[in-house]
DNA sequence: CTGTTAGCGCTTTCAA
DNA sequence: TTGAAAGCGCTAACAG
């Protein structure tokens, strides 16, 4: 039975050129040692039989797939959209696809990268919740690899992540200017790495600062989180919370509005990411945010790299001098900051 | 010199447990026609070898990657961001990963599509732009594949999608029972063929009802859209606009606050959509949107019965019966719209 | 510059 | 039930 437009293989167009299968492959790759004449029948044969190469044919011949994989916590947090936009189009540009892969259950994340390992030639751990040991011995195994707002104790692996402490530092001050002595963070997932970090930047800030005082509530990492916890927060009688990222600072602010607590003559209130909703929603949120560079295409740079590096195996090149990029987070002020009052 | 830690193929697996490739293979895969002695052999051969089948040389042997791609218009919009979540959770329950393609800019829809499929058994396409022609020719090409938020004139191609003028008509008669009758549409991008939907469901609504007026503006589908376009809005005296979607919505929502334009008092606002956003931030936003199942997931079904009978073409088994699933939007009624009061 | 020849690692007939 | 052998479609040594 004739297979209905099966697609033409490049045996087929080697014999509708009248050449052989290595030539065809070397004019369609672009080598340039081959004779012009011979390349226009070639690519003309290749035209008329619309033929495409068999990637997956390719792929096991050379080893490589093109394709890289990122190990992504939650597809619903615009903090990991913007990363997975940035990742996929500076990738794309040089002609690589990117594998989406959902961590579930955080137990999952190892087994998950591991597998999205085998169909790509590399992948990009974003906020990977797994301990440390699990971690780098992951990494080990998965590599090339670049993680993303996470480091390993291992100094081998690359990785790119806002500097928290930095950030926190910023959002404290600015509290601080405006007079505010008592401090509360609403706390973020206790498993994610990002919440400890700026809980332990806060913890260092105030313990710096005699005259200021730090509390943390339990919270969460979306805009429902923030919602719940606003009546908790209100009771602690603090004058400026901290939340763990944007989304529970807008949860937050919704459910203020709603209590008639007035943001920010009643209340303090800043965020943390810098997401678009931020700078856009009123009134505005006082938040820090990465502006030029996101995380994800800087973790493509470094991802490129390694990978370029481990098809040169040949020569190992220890060249492998950690990449650790830290980017500058900057204060973005808006409205929901301001003076502390008499209330 | 020594490969460090390649890892294994069947053939060493096969060496160690001394049997064929084929018989690991068979084991390996779960033929039931394999002696219980030799398969606990090789089991354990491929446990000690930590051995895990190279998917690519699979897939080239199988001729299946058990990979989708999907072609997505832009990362950035929740809308798409809920319809990749849907997808990815619903194909990787099923042992598929997701390929994310974003397209760049719409004259490269069709070509990067081609490319995706190239990598994948099937292809979903969300919100295509191009042209009904270009599509039903792409969709033959590129088949199994399942189109999200369009149709084609092709009864045989499969789709899932809102009804957006079954959402139209509940945002309409909506406004009408709080006594609107002057009406703005602020138009999303104009080779959207969802905003194309929703202006047409709008005409056909309005044109019905003599009392009704149908103004409509220039606006886009992001927040900044919404933002930029509040002053006309403010213009044109309508006294309720549906904004094209959710993000406009808020956008506008956003700058009318600034202007000192009470919403709903002096005028009233729909989104449309129903993101989260619009549940969870103050005034709760009058929109629509699917509740229980989500495009994604949807999608994912239909695609997968798809996949089942192309796998299966020894008998084509005409069975393409249409699978074109609309589903039914719901109105979620929220704080932006009023009566209408005389200002 | 071109063709021949080996594979890449796996699955899957086909015999035994 | 098992093994031998062919082959998926391509690339890349190696000769010529």
């Amino acid at each position: 039975m004739p297979r209905r437009s099966a697609s033409p293989t490049i045996t087929q167009v080697a014999e509708a050129a009248g050449v052989s299968r290595a030539t065809v492959s070397r004019v369609l790759n672009g080598s340039t040692r081959v004779d012009p004449g011979i390349a226009i029948r070639v690519r003309e044969a290749a035209g008329t039989l619309r033929y495409r190469p068999n990637l997956t044919a390719r792929n096991l011949s050379t080893g490589r797939t093109l394709t890289i994989a990122l190990v992504i916590p939650d597809l619903g947090n615009p903090m990991f959209q913007v990363i997975l936009r940035g990742i996929s189009r500076a990738a794309e540009a040089d002609g690589y696809s990117v594998l989406v892969a959902e961590v579930a259950s955080p137990e999952r994340e190892a087994a998950i990268a591991r597998e999205a390992r085998r169909q790509c030639d590399a992948v990009v751990l974003v906020s990977p919740r797994m301990d440390d040991q699990v971690l780098d011995e992951l990494v080990e195994q998965i590599s090339p690899v670049v993680l993303v707002n996470r480091r390993t104790t291992d100094p081998r692996f690359a990785s790119v992540g806002i500097d928290y402490a930095a950030g926190m530092k910023q959002l404290v001050e600015h509290l601080v200017g405006f007079g505010h002595r008592d401090l509360l963070y609403a706390s973020g997932p206790p498993r994610s790495v990002a919440n400890r970090e700026r809980l332990t930047a806060l913890h260092a800030l105030v313990d710096a600062d005699p005259a200021l005082t730090l509390r943390s509530i339990r919270c969460g990492s979306g805009l429902a989180d923030g919602y719940r916890v606003a009546a908790e927060v209100l009771d602690s009688g603090a004058t400026a919370v901290l939340a763990f990222n944007d989304l529970v600072a807008h949860g937050l602010l919704t459910r203020m509005h709603e209590l008639g607590v007035d943001v920010p003559r009643d209340l303090s209130l800043t965020g943390f990411d810098g997401i678009e909703l931020s700078r856009v929603l009123n009134p505005h949120m006082t938040t820090v945010g990465q502006e030029e560079l996101d995380a994800g295409t800087v973790a493509w740079t470094l991802l490129r790299r390694r990978i370029q590096r481990s098809d040169a195996q040949g020569r190992p090149e220890q060249d492998d001098a950690r990449d650790d990029v830290l980017l500058e987070p900057q204060i973005i002020i808006g409205d929901s900051t301001g003076p502390v009052t008499s209330r």
